[in-house]
DNA sequence: TTGATAACCGTACCACCATACGATAAAAAC
DNA sequence: GTTTTTATCGTATGGTGGTACGGTTATCAA
């Protein structure tokens, strides 16, 4: 074996030049070379991780993608454990897609540029949709899950409730980044979670059998 | 006076060749000359009614979200003249902004390329929240006349109603555009008036007076 | 020690694009 | 009819950016 050095880590750094380069600067900013200085290394080096610039952008979508579902998933994975209502650990988890943070903010200006770009880009174009498919099924999941604990009513259909759910949380994203400081004195923050919390309330609208049984 | 000619129908023009270049090859594949080649004139005409690219490209943005809200508003006009109930009216209006037929995609595809590049250009950026903005207040301007009307009940704050209504309208209209296929069998198209429909019910629980009189 | 392989650097090339510019034609004004 | 102004065209130019490429260093195997 010759020199060697962690392969992921250096791509890892790269993808994260590059996402603090579109948050800051836009997408159209994004060149080889300045994502190189961004990331303290040399264009040749880059180049030697990523064939082409396409490539880089890729993978720095995908990133940021699994980055922000991960967490979602492990903020349900953690109220589960302490068994939490599934309505409140929805909330939570719905809220990491909300931009009430600088590291959400970030995140959420990468993807809006990216979904832009998607346009002409069916490799973006996929992690897009296929993202969104992703949060679409946890979200009837734990929906169907509330039938179980008795938190959802049996009857009601998991699929156009995660698509409603889904909907807003997106169009709530939207609305709180574009203008932070909220409608009419109500910060943006604030109306979002009240708003989703509202929207969780026609889905789950029993209470979970564990507690009763202290578990 | 000089030669003659329509100022704002060339403007129109271009704009219209700028509209069809963005949903059919994306917003990085509109150049200068592309452009006046799809306008059918040459590029030194273009830069006569444009002073630059951006100027260009703003025109555009906002020819199109004007377009969009000039349907909505003139369906509302129309329903409000034929007596129809206030959340009937609010519901065709919408649907303008879900991608439902071939020319509201392409808009929507259009918005969408914009707001990716609004990042980093803050007189696009303007035209998103200004549009977004005027949005929200047509919105809650319908919930207040449902009070006055009686389809709302009378302590209802039409702001969080307004930010909701608007948030699950962009939503949907994103989830239809990227799964038009729609979720579980049911098509997209379906689904997202279904669950507007139902959104407008939790806010106009009420029957609109005026029908009683006949009026 | 030698050779092979991978990590890394800097640059040169090529294509593309926005914009500046000069030129021409036509219509209106005087 | 001359002048002025606008509509229209085509090209030249300067800058930028992706990628190809040649070169150097360091590590491991044989």
């Amino acid at each position: 074996m010759p020199r060697t050095a962690d392969h992921e880590e250096r791509r890892r750094q790269i993808a994260g030049a590059v996402r603090e380069l579109i948050s800051e600067h836009g997408l159209d900013a994004v060149t080889v070379a300045r994502t190189a200085a961004a990331a303290g290394m040399s264009v040749g080096l880059v180049q030697h991780y990523f064939r082409s610039k396409d490539e880089m952008l890729l993978h720095a979508f995908n990133e940021v993608s699994a980055a922000i579902r991960d967490r979602a998933g492990e903020r349900i994975r953690a109220g589960i454990e302490h068994r939490r209502p599934i309505a409140w650990v929805l909330a939570e988890a719905l809220t990491e897609f909300v931009p009430l943070d600088e590291r959400r903010r970030t995140e959420f200006r990468v993807t809006r540029a990216f979904a832009g770009r998607s346009l002409d880009a069916p490799a973006l174009a996929e992690v897009d949709t296929e993202t969104a498919r992703r949060v679409r099924e946890d979200i009837a999941r734990a929906v169907h899950n509330g039938k179980e604990c008795g938190e959802v009513a049996p009857d009601l259909d998991p699929w156009p409730a995660a698509v409603r759910l889904a909907a807003v949380t997106e169009g709530l994203a939207t609305q709180v980044y574009r203008d932070p400081a909220g409608v009419n004195g109500t910060p943006a923050a604030e109306l979002a979670e009240s708003l989703i919390a509202a929207e969780l309330a026609t889905v789950f609208t029993g209470e979970c059998r564990q507690y009763a049984n202290g578990a």
